[in-house]
Parts: C-alpha cells; sequence; structure tokens
DNA sequence: ATAGATGCAAAGTTTTTGCCGCTGT
DNA sequence: ACAGCGGCAAAAACTTTGCATCTAT
C-alpha cells in the first residue's frame, strides 16, 4: 500500500502553515521553514504543498493572483489583503448572509462564496502608512 | 511627453473586454482578439492588458486562481463562478455593506472588497447538470 | 532491507523584455 | 519624419519532473 511517510520537512512544513497569521504563499513557506530546516528546497515545498492538499490537510486559495495556502478546517472564514505591507490575514466574522443554497437574483444558485476586504491592516494602519512598503516583521509575502 | 497611440490591436483587445459576459483569461483574450488579428501575439496581449490596467480601462480580478481582466467603470459588482459549466458572471448586486472606511473587527480598515459566489448558473441550474462539464455556447472560459 | 522522500539540476510553463522593422500622428 | 507599437525570439520567473542519495519504518 501507499506509505507516506512523517518527516522532519513535512511536520515544519505544516507547523509553519499552522502557526500563519493567514494564508502563506510558496515563498513564504519557503523562508519560514528553512529558520528550522536551512537546506530545505524548493521543490519539496511545491511537493509537500500538493501531498497536503490531497490529504485535505491544507487548501490553496489565490489573493492577488498568487496561489497561498492555508490550514483546512478551520470553519468559515475571509481574507484581508492589507494594501501596504501586502500581508494576508484571516478573519473570522463574515459580512454576507448567503447560506448554501441561497437563490441570487437573476437565478443564481449560491453554493458557497468568497470574501477578500483590501485596506490596511491594524500595524499598517497604525504606523500611518499610506502606500505600499515591505513589511518589517516575520510578516506575510508582498510580491 | 507620452504618446499613447490609438491602434488596430489595442482596439480590439478593448473591444474584446467590452463584449465579454464577465472577466477574460489572457488565453481567452488572446483567442478572441485573433478572430480579428490572425497575427495578434502573446507579448502584445500582456503589454495590452497591463497599460488598460495603468490607465484605468480595465482591471484585473483573479478567480479560481487564474488571472482575468475586465472593464472597468462598470460600477459596483462582483463575481458567480458556475460549477459547473465553469463561465464566470458579472453580478450587479451586491451581497455587503461594506463602504469605504469600515473598520473591521481587529482594527482592520476596510478600503474595498471583493465577493466571488460559486453555485449554478442558470442555464446549468435548469439543466439539472450537478457536475463540471463543457459549456455549450459561447460562453466564458472554462480552463 | 526497501519503498518512499529529499535535494539538486534539468525540463516545462507562463510572463516579461530586447530588438528592429512597422505605423499612427 | 519619428516616437510609439507590434511581432518574434530570447530571457526571466515560476513549477514540475528525473535521478541518485538518503531515511523512516
Amino acid at each position: 500500500m501507499t506509505a507516506t511517510r512523517s518527516t522532519r520537512q513535512r511536520d515544519v512544513i505544516a507547523r509553519v502553515l499552522t502557526e500563519a497569521e493567514g494564508p502563506l504563499a510558496v515563498a513564504d513557506v519557503l523562508t519560514r521553514a528553512q529558520a528550522d530546516l536551512p537546506g530545505l528546497g524548493v521543490a519539496t515545498v511545491y511537493r509537500t504543498l500538493k501531498l497536503l492538499t490531497e490529504q485535505g490537510h491544507i487548501h490553496p486559495v489565490t489573493l492577488d493572483g498568487e496561489a497561498r495556502y492555508e490550514r483546512a478546517g478551520r470553519g468559515h472564514h475571509h481574507h484581508f489583503s492589507c494594501n501596504s505591507c501586502g500581508r494576508v490575514y484571516t478573519l473570522h466574522t463574515c459580512p454576507v448572509a448567503l447560506p448554501s443554497g441561497t437563490v441570487y437574483p437573476g437565478g443564481f444558485i449560491v453554493e458557497a462564496h468568497e470574501v477578500t476586504l483590501y485596506g490596511k491592516c491594524p500595524q499598517c494602519a497604525r504606523a500611518g502608512l499610506s502606500g505600499p512598503a515591505a513589511p518589517a516583521g516575520a510578516g506575510g509575502s508582498p510580491h
């Protein structure tokens, strides 16, 4: 049968995604994981991300044209993309009321919905930043 | 000074986007535009899409992990992606009330929002389709 | 011991650039 | 006439795949 082993790189990559403040881009995962595994290669990240996705542990979301991955099973949520630092956060409050089965004007039967908010994250708002800039700390992934 | 000319390829690309039923992917734009300009190259499409975006005539939206472009200035709207035929439609009713400036729980200052609904479009719902299938007519762009 | 996993490098894709002849103004 | 354009091809960026080595089990 198919084995699927437990390896150091898989554990680290999974942990990085679990501890993230929101969905991470491939480059973010690589960078953060390399803090623990200096020799980690991109190929492994791609392969692991694919594997974890197939196993249903994580799933991809695309924001601003960039593929990102986030831990699955965290309930209904949406995202906030900061226009200043580029970080993406996970929001746990939902601004729409469209349960599956709702019939939208025009005859569209809604089964799911996705919302992304754009603006200034708390940190950037506080700093009074008005334009895009590189994030300071262990932040997201401005591209 | 910067001139910016009116050319056949730009006109065609702009028209293709104007006549589209929803946002189009780069490949769609190329294919549809080539109906009028057989020799059109991809590079021109990319350059033109970028130019039109900078000029504010069109703007990019990412749906299902794929970058698409749509005409700007058509008012506030969102998208509906059909799970059966893959077509993407433009919706003119908005399910959320988040005017720019709204402060979202957690201190996030909202400047804009994007909503995508997923489900069955009127046609597919009527046809009783339950799984993905190729669209029949001149529809959108299932990939 | 052995199938599976990883790193490195080569191969694919997709998007961007460089060049030079072409074209709108 | 001449700066901006478009096509073609090279380049860069991003993913995937092949292979020999290494490692959970």
